[in-house]
DNA sequence: AATGAATGAGTGTTCATTCAT
DNA sequence: GATGAATGAACACTCATTCAT
């Protein structure tokens, strides 16, 4: 007789490591179920299908970082600061939890459409930081999307490698040097 | 009356631009055979099937792009010179054929591992790229994946936000700018 | 709103009354959840797949036959007896459910390969019978498995002979005459 | 460029051996064709179809060895000497073309039906020879089917344990023991 | 609340057959 | 006459979802 809330829980962690090992078409309700102990009918008691499963799963870790990032701007001043804490961040999160990441990583592709405007994404905060850096001439006019991009890239790339095994150890161990890598690149967009 | 061989044609066009829009499991060969105004079945004399089609896909212009950055490498001294000319070949590809370029961007999560250890990848040519930087003191000593990481971060997350409506444009007109980015990232990393 | 555990044997015995008319090949999935009055993705709760339920019907008589007649050999002594009581068997076997007994009769050629080695088939009861009655002398030395032939071949041409119409009645009535040509047979083989 | 005919002869002997290896449904078109060295189109020039190839080899053969045995019957007298000319055709039948006599065997369960009403098949030249022998006194008054049914039986049962391992060598060095047998047996049946 | 049997639409694939060349 | 590309109907099987118990 495990305790309310438990069932829900394990459904949850299982879904996540079953969708970043074999993506959202290649696990079934079934492998859900199975992996969670839980029988298949009982999904539907908590979501109201594997779509909206998956989509609870993404969109609360994808907002959440984007809350994250956001309280890292708000705490921080300063385009070296902020970057250099954001990249330290999304290496916790991928050293904490691969899956979770991986799970991110895949899913977007399926489930960025699907964000209501004005959603505070991950992308949102680290452009609004460019945005800063430039309003602040700390870097030279550049588009901030364009700056997003690159940040990102270096980081969420790095992680791509370490996923496929070309690139081994902690990623927080790397943080600093992503960290440099990522503000150099802004710097130089311009 | 078609004349033959343009059935193979017509198919493979069709399933690019499906599965670019819709991903792997996302299309059907029923969707892919009206795409192409082909039975299912004529399908199946090009093809083993569904999954063979999209590795042919896949490797073809995975491989493709692999030997045409060795050739850039090749044709080329200087980290500078040929990051920048990598960049531009990358921007070229993806203005060209943005349904080819995100289909290998989506299909690798599934069709990489299948890759046989050995094949030149874009990856490898560009690692290759950083390894003789590094020998030539161009510089510091880096971890080659590490830089190929970055440099492929710039490049791949700049596309990948062009295909979500994020930035716009040309991406040949951004090249410049990028080879920049990419340049002085991989140098800070050190 | 029939009880749980109907389907099954509704579409067990569907199955073999499908397959003993038609052949494995002869009849599909459909044909039988039609005809078991069930959903065809119904049948894939009970059974791996088509072959799967083809070889469990077929499996559970053919070794339940290896049973029965070991149970015959064990009771009786003599081979005079224990053929006798083995044809009596196989006739009351064919008058009860001609069905499954033609399906036993069709579908050795594909499944018979299937059977572990070691499994107690009616051919192997059927040859030891022989085998005491050579060891005990009642009949010259000869192959226990060419005596098996002789008996196995007097009775299921027969059933065969009975499936296609050129015999009528029931068996049952044939087993007394069976039996003694079964025994003149193996004893004449010497 | 083989001589006319030859295609014809390849395509009939690929598809018996193909046939008896793996049934009817077990074989495709495809198969036949690869197998025979021709176009699969070809085979339309001179069968029908599969099923109709398939019952002209069964019907050829079927009816050539009720005519073998209708010589046999006309050529001797006595159903000792009747019986034994024809189990020993029957093992020389097997001893020379084992793939024949399979597919004879596995055919005749979706092809039998198919004769038409008073084609002199196997079966009634050895019932005509049990009818002989019943009218001339040298067997009691049995149904000519049901001593046919044991001739069968013996001879048919033992080319099928050949078939499946359970006896060796060849199939001639028994037919005399085998006639014996199945003299025997239709003479107890009484 | 929870179960798991049942559904039915959909999937990738096979294959006998046709027919333009 | 021969070829092989193309067809289209069938096939075994999967799976998200429903619902009686």
């Amino acid at each position: 007789m495990p305790r309310p809330g438990a069932a829900k829980t394990r459904v949850e962690r299982a879904a996540l490591e079953l969708f970043a090992a074999n993506g959202f078409d290649g696990v079934s309700i079934a492998d859900i179920a199975a992996a969670a102990g839980v029988s298949q009918g009982a999904l539907y008691r908590h979501y109201a299908g594997k779509e909206e499963l998956a989509w609870t799963l993404f969109s609360t870790a994808y907002l959440r970082t984007g809350a994250d990032l956001d309280a890292i701007r708000a705490s921080r001043s300063g385009l070296d600061a902020r970057v250099t804490a954001m990249v330290e961040h999304f290496c916790a999160l991928y050293d904490d939890d691969p899956a979770l990441f991986r799970f991110m990583l895949i899913a977007q592709h399926g489930l960025l459409p699907r964000l209501q405007q004005g959603s505070r994404t991950p992308v949102d905060a680290i452009a609004d930081v460019v945005n800063d850096a430039v309003a602040e001439k700390q870097v030279a006019p550049i588009d901030p999307a364009a700056g997003a991009a690159v940040i990102m890239g270096v980081i969420l790339q790095t992680a791509t490698f370490h996923i496929y095994g070309r690139l081994t150890g902690s990623l927080s161990a790397r943080a600093p040097a992503l960290a440099r890598g990522a503000i150099a690149a802004v710097k130089a967009l311009a």
